[in-house]
DNA sequence: TGTATCCGATACATCGATGTATCCAAAGGG
DNA sequence: CCCTTTGGATACATCGATGTATCGGATACA
């Protein structure tokens, strides 16, 4: 009853409860994980039963991906507003502030996309989405850091601009790694803008020099 | 039963059995993720009873945290060898090959590993241990890059050889992190190389110039 | 305000997983 | 070769989670 392709009426009723089960789903995900969540823990968190729960959504999978979709969703908006924040030439220190700070903002949620990869990792269709959701990503900033290339130059040896695109989405990965254990939440943004800067400049200038723990 | 201090005697069966739930495990744990398995699979995979498996571990949590262990040694052991196979210098072109093959070897570790670190993102104690763990390997690589600093010079940003370890960690963890999604090995290999390639040396040369997907 | 529809609550049946207590067989020492 | 000790199998009791069928209250629209 959840999949409905003829959507007969959008009660305003549902459309709440269902907000309600998906935020109360994310707390109790970010706090035990996805594998260790009962749908019967997400209704009594959200303040349901589960009857609620079952004219929403099908399964725990449907909802878990339903979550992923919508605040995935709302981070690359915030992404490509960071990124929009230059005129037609892109300052890359100052956006590598800008989305760094948008990136690592929210330890939850960071724990509930990992949650979510894991997921994905062992269900091909669900990987195929996240996949196209990050080349998405990629290409817009692809797309920015080729309206900056000529003013400054990128290491030659990422390749073009969806190279450098690659490697920065492949830092933030790896920072996210790290962060997830230690919880040092400043930490790893310092540590990202350093190695983005790493990677996007030719390593003249030196900002911090700061060496990770 | 499972965590004794006073080892009484240490039966042949008991290593053996231990040996393979432990093998077993492995195998359903990479394909199912361990959120969703059970003891009773992980036993009748390795062809035992429950009795066994009480017999020998307290939960599944600590078979998955042997598991680790185990596994993980194996893999730093190996990375060690790497390391070390050049002389008292270091050639990095040469290194970050040999320790690209053994860190990208196997996908089901990789998937092992992961769900590994969303568990211990849970479990402060288990953080612990694995940032212990990654703490050592960081340590083995920053040796390394230091016996070579002052031959092929480092890229200042990153700071001292130890932030360059740190980099390497990192630019690892995000491959991983494509990889798990894509499963392309031999794609997120040569990735993973040039990765290391940009972030070790100082963008001269540009062995490949292939743009990741 | 009446009424048809929609939504969520409740109750129930079922199933699978867990942990334990007990029993039988296999090692290993004498 | 016996006998003690150890390890794993079996059987059992319990618990929690799932999915469904049904009922009563809320909601929208005339």
């Amino acid at each position: 009853m959840a999949g409905e392709a003829t959507a007969g009426r959008v009660t305003k009723r549902r459309v709440r409860t269902r907000a309600n089960l998906l935020e109360a789903a994310f707390a109790v995900f970010a706090a035990k994980g996805f594998g260790r969540v009962s749908i019967e823990e997400v209704c009594e968190a959200a303040g349901y039963s589960r009857g609620a729960f079952y004219s929403n959504f099908d399964s725990l999978d449907e909802l878990f991906f339903a979550l992923y979709a919508e605040r995935a969703g709302l981070i690359a908006d915030q992404v490509a507003g960071a990124l929009a924040l230059d005129g037609p030439d892109l300052d890359v220190p100052a956006a590598v502030d800008r989305v760094t700070e948008v990136l690592l903002l929210d330890l939850d949620w960071l724990l509930v996309k990992t949650d979510f990869l894991v997921h994905a990792a062992r269900a091909p269709a669900v990987a195929q989405t996240l996949l196209e959701h990050r080349e998405r990503l990629r290409g817009a900033i692809a797309e920015r850091l080729a309206r900056a290339t000529g003013h400054t130059e990128l290491p030659a040896v990422l390749g073009d601009t969806g190279g450098a695109a690659h490697a920065v989405i492949a830092a933030y990965d790896g920072v996210t790694t790290q962060l997830l254990l230690d919880k040092d939440v400043e930490h790893a943004r310092a540590w990202l803008k350093q190695l983005l800067t790493a990677l996007l400049t030719h390593g003249s200038d030196n900002p911090a020099a700061r060496s990770g723990g």
